[in-house]
DNA sequence: GCCGTTTTCGGCCCGACTGTTTTCAGTCG
């Protein structure tokens, strides 16, 4: 069993158990554990191997048998037996808004019901009012609950969340006289997927800030509303919660909105160690009930003896263990990045020419830039073949002869982006394989191979010790197409074996590798080449998005590819040549 | 079920809003 099944058995165990009425700790373990599994860079499968499963910080002795009972035999018999108790259909209730775990149990005990489409049935033939604590308005939002989950649009990417988000911060600034309104939550992590927008607002105004909220012209339906936070469903499906706070608790409130949930838990764990406590309106003295922080973060922080931790890094990974510890990376900055190692210009499937493509560079402060055009194989992409490849590779060399001429310090580096074949081979023939300054290996087809066969097809392909960079290593498109069967870990080895680097591909739809393997290549010591894939000048400056996730996975500049000077850059591709 | 310079037993984050109630349970983040 992966990771990420593991995990879901945890999740479930936690929401059946919560149906069961179980001790409302015993649940929070099992939650805690399925984030502590998600968020493990090792697959258990080789932690288990080489003995490593003590000592991950939430999972304790039970939960570690029942570990090693998944990876040993692929079920967990104590899941088993709550399925065998109740109906694995109660668990799709839990995702019906305002249906929680004992309002699922009362309609089964009561009514037996076990499927949603049940439930819709019930709540329209009023046959849930009655019941204790429903009445007529439980139906109707439950109906409403079902209704969305059916028109769901699911998570969006991070980028298109951010422009509605911006869209409505403007849209309450001008019509209110709110001070200051900035996303948080997942938006300000930089988490890949936003599932809803948080916005805090501060003004002493808040019922002004909340009418104006409900108000929003793009709004279909108010789901709540009260004195300082209220949320409202968009016409595109997506759900925003406000919340509105005075000016002194700026920070707390930041900080509290901002999250993860598992971080701030520990946070305020910490806190009440100490005889504090932390909540959105500020930190506290437990006894005596003084205020001590609140205006900034960082004070917040500082009260119960930590840094200020980056939103990034709030995701209850260790961050806090690191920040104890000193050890808390040194942020990635945008400003580190010196070129852009994966972009396309209208050779290919790009928009714009060499030239747009590098006076765009140029203009982002860049030493360098690889132009990376597909080959042959990719023929929707108009992909170059060795004619066009070998033509264009005389024209980079014009043009930075060009370059050199008008004392310009930027290079454009000979490159491609070369398809890796279904039988491991790349898509280019030795002659411009071999003029090339820097090569991108890619995989553009077979999405339905298995694991074994995209992993050795991958690890051929690095094999031939002429891909310098493993593109987009695992082909997913967020919301749109899930990862391709692959054995990460083996391509990490391979990527160690054979010096190649790693990209983390910009593009927000790809943001791959994602923040969890960008924190594997870190650990392993492979570096990796933060790319953006342009496909037109404008796109170069995605580089924001990988930056941040990055940052989630705690690369430091010193593993990232391209965040060395062209001269160095340069040694390590000949290096790799010789 | 986890965890420990207050504890190996007895703790385990905090508050807002809704709908159902006559003081609060359930849900959510």
């Amino acid at each position: 069993m992966e990771n990420s099944g593991i995990a879901k058995v945890f999740t479930e165990i936690a929401e059946l158990l919560e149906i069961k009425g179980d001790d409302p700790f015993r649940i929070r373990s099992y939650k805690n554990a399925a984030m502590v599994v998600e968020g493990l860079t090792q697959s258990l499968t080789s932690l288990y191997e080489q003995g490593g499963l003590n000592g991950i910080p939430g999972i304790g002795l039970g939960l570690r048998q029942k570990i090693v009972e998944m990876l040993e035999t692929g079920a967990c018999a104590f899941h088993d037996e709550l399925l065998k108790e109740l109906p694995a259909g109660l668990l799709d209730i839990l995702n019906v808004r305002g249906v929680g775990p004992k309002k699922a149990a009362l309609f089964y005990k009561e009514l037996g019901i076990s499927t949603i489409e049940a439930l819709e049935k019930a709540a329209a033939a009023h046959a849930l009012a009655g019941l204790s604590h429903i009445g007529k308005k439980t139906e109707e939002n439950i109906l409403k609950g079902i209704m969305e989950l059916k028109t769901m649009t699911g998570r969006v990417t991070l980028h298109s969340a951010m422009q509605t988000a911006e869209a409505i911060i403007k849209y309450l600034k001008k019509t209110t006289n709110a001070g200051d309104v900035q996303p948080a939550g997942s938006i300000r992590r930089w988490t890949e997927s936003i599932g809803d927008i948080d916005i805090l607002a501060i003004s002493s105004e808040h019922e002004r800030i909340i009418d104006a909220f409900v108000r929003y012209p793009e709004a279909k339906e108010t789901v709540s509303k009260g004195d300082t936070k209220a949320a409202i469903a968009l016409k595109n499906g997506l759900r925003v919660d406000i919340r509105v706070l005075d000016a002194d608790s700026y920070g707390s409130a930041m900080q509290y909105f901002t999250g993860s949930k598992s971080h701030n838990v520990i946070i305020r764990e910490m806190a009440k160690k100490k005889g504090l406590k932390i909540n959105e309106y500020g930190v506290f003295d437990e006894k005596t009930g003084e205020r001590l922080a609140g205006l900034t973060e960082a004070d917040v922080y500082k009260q119960i003896g930590l840094p200020l931790i980056l939103p990034e890094y709030r995701e209850g990974r260790g961050e806090i263990e690191a920040a104890l510890a000193g050890n808390l990376p040194k942020p990635l900055e945008l400003c580190d990045i010196r070129g852009d190692l994966h972009c396309h210009t209208d050779e290919s499937d790009g928009a714009h020419s060499l030239r747009d493509m590098a006076q765009e560079a140029m203009r982002l402060g860049y030493e360098y830039m690889a132009i990376t055009d597909h080959s042959r194989a990719i023929g929707v992409a108009h992909g170059l073949d060795a004619k066009r490849a070998l033509k264009q590779m005389d024209e980079i060399d014009a043009f930075n002869a060009s370059l050199k001429k008008a004392g310009k310090r930027f290079v454009v580096l000979k490159s491609a982006e070369v398809d890796i074949r279904a039988d491991g081979t790349l898509d280019h023939e030795e002659a411009v394989l071999g003029r090339l300054d820097c090569v991108v290996g890619a995989i553009h087809s077979g999405w339905n191979m298995t694991m074994a066969e995209m992993t050795g097809r991958i690890i051929k392909g690095l094999n031939t010790g002429r891909i310098d960079i493993l593109a987009h290593p695992t082909g997913r498109l967020i919301g749109i197409r899930s990862a391709y069967q692959v054995d990460m870990n083996a391509i990490m080895e391979t990527a160690i074996m054979t010096g190649v680097a790693l990209e983390l591909n910009s593009s927000p739809e790809r943001l791959d590798l994602n923040d969890v393997h960008c924190r594997a290549a870190m650990e392993k010591g492979i570096p990796v080449a933060i790319s953006t894939d342009a496909h037109s000048a404008s796109q170069l400056s995605n580089m924001t998005y990988g930056i941040h996730t990055a940052r989630r996975g705690w690369l430091e500049k010193k593993n990232v590819l391209n965040a060395r000077p062209l001269k160095e850059l340069l040694t390590w591709l000949k290096k790799r040549r010789s």
